[in-house]
RNA sequence: GGGGAGGUACCCAAGUGGACAAAGGGGGCAGACUGUAAAUCUGUUGCCGAAGGCUUCAGAGGUUCGAAUCCUCUCCUCCCCA
């Protein structure tokens, strides 16, 4: 038995986790893998509410994929039980139950995201109702038992929202007890989850052990800051880049974080070595590095986790142009107006298109410069290189535009928000 | 079951009869600047509009010339006692 390899693998299963419970077991574990082959079969339980992957997920995903990198079995567990019942945690907005179908759909949306990075040959999808629902009121209640309230309420968030007065809901206390039985059903080696998963984790570890199983390992990875750098990555927070966002997207949004977070998002999401971005970060001290180089590599480094490496260099392509260089996007939405008189009013234009979403805001827009627009004298020949600078700024409300058939206008609204509008003189078709 | 405290805009939070489309903070958006959609600074942030108007303070009624503010009922959350 090679012990050197061991250690490697540990260093790198350990690598980046906040906890691991506990470490001298997993060892145990990984000899008992290369001595008698028994893969590690490691749990993740994923919420069918939620179908949209983020980066914040990615963290735990990747640390899955080391798993399957070593030859061990991955196990999806879709909560669809608790699903069904509709979970209100959030305060006055309950949500209501999915119905199976939804769930199904949610699952497969998920399947889709995830095998993005997980390998999908080593991967295993379970459903929690299989045996949830089986167990039935009365061994549900029987299973409930087995834990007290004090026990219950030990975790973080419920003894916190105990102390601010916040609402409970006694379905709430019965999640995690349901998530621990799914790690007694698998009988899983180990399950990684956020640290806001921390206690449910430990509560399969107590379970695991009240059925005779050997506990599983509980592995805690750090919930990933959103793109404001300070609140959890989240859908709702809208401070996320999802694994399906367009590479331009993405490229956008990893350029629009701070300096600070990116050295975190190296660190979390990129396999970079620590001592890699100890050199960087002394180089933009020295400045001898330019931080925007490093992001840029980043964003291309990311998408090309969710894409390939011409879709990531044609994202930081299209980034500079319009960013750096100030040019007009290769590509805009293009749309026709079918002009039977003269004058346009530009608010009215903007509206249509549906770049905003109120007139009042469109207003706003414009009286803080934030509206430019371009006149094309024939939309058969837009130019394709054209620098921003030639845009003019809409001076007021009352603007309108006079353009007819064959013109074009190119059209900014804001800073990212571009449409290419071809003036046409004739009927629709029928 | 009894008693008490609350529900305000995207979020937090002030406001307890008129000056309130509603302080302040966060977030968002825009501008300047730049190294980038970092950082910083400034402005802006219900809707429609030329002025002006319209709809908002959990919901429904009511009192009043006038209500986020007072009254009644309903819904929701929390605390204490049982």
């Amino acid at each position: 038995m090679d012990v050197k390899k061991i250690e490697e693998d540990l260093d790198r299963l350990v690598k980046n986790c906040i906890q691991v419970v506990n470490v001298e077991e997993l060892k145990v574990k990984l000899i008992r893998y290369y001595r008698e082959g028994k893969p590690i079969k490691a749990k993740l339980g994923l919420d069918p509410t939620a179908p949209d992957i983020h980066l914040g997920h990615t963290i735990v995903l990747r640390k899955l994929r080391d798993f399957q990198y070593m030859g061990d079995e991955v196990i999806l567990i879709i909560g669809d039980f608790t699903g069904l019942i509709g979970d209100p945690s959030g305060r006055n907005v309950t949500r209501k139950p999915l119905s199976r179908d939804e769930i199904e759909k949610n699952a497969e949306t998920y399947r889709q995201q995830i095998f993005k990075i997980l390998d999908p040959a080593k991967t295993r999808v379970e459903y929690n109702s299989t045996w949830l629902r089986e167990l039935g009121s009365d061994g549900f209640i029987r299973l409930c038992s087995r834990f007290t309230v004090s026990q219950i309420l030990q975790r973080d968030d419920f003894s916190t929202r105990l102390k601010e007065n916040k609402p409970i809901s006694v379905h709430e206390l019965i999640y995690p007890i349901a998530q621990a039985y799914d790690s007694v059903m698998i009988e899983a080696d180990v399950e990684l989850g956020g640290t806001d998963q921390t206690f449910n984790l430990l509560l399969g570890r107590e379970l695991q052990r009240e059925y005779q199983q050997e506990p599983q390992i509980c592995m805690t990875l750090p919930i990933l800051e959103g793109l404001d750098g300070v609140e959890k990555m989240s859908k709702s927070l809208g401070n996320y880049i999802g694994v399906t966002e367009s590479p331009k997207e993405i490229f956008g949004k990893v350029m629009s974080i701070s300096d600070q977070l990116m050295f975190r998002y190296y660190a979390l999401l990129t396999g970079v070595p620590d001592t890699e971005l100890e050199t960087w970060k002394s180089m933009i001290s020295d400045n001898k590095l330019n931080p925007m180089e490093l992001k840029t590599r980043l964003a291309r480094t990311l998408i090309e986790q969710f894409y390939d490496a011409a879709e990531a260099e044609q994202a930081e392509i299209e980034f500079k142009h319009i960013f750096s260089e100030r040019k007009l996007p290769e590509e805009m939405p293009v749309s026709f107006y079918n002009c039977e008189d003269q004058k346009i009013w530009i608010i009215k234009l903007i509206m249509q298109e549906g770049m905003v979403s109120s007139q009042s805001e469109v207003r706003r827009l414009i009286k803080q410069g934030g509206v430019y627009y371009k006149i094309i004298s024939d939309f058969e020949n837009v130019p394709a290189e054209l620098p921003q600078s030639e845009m003019e700024r809409v001076p007021d409300a009352n603007f309108e535009v006079d353009a007819c058939a064959p013109m074009a206008l190119i059209l900014k609204v804001g800073k990212k928000s571009f449409r290419l509008i071809k003036f046409i003189n004739q009927p629709y078709p029928a």
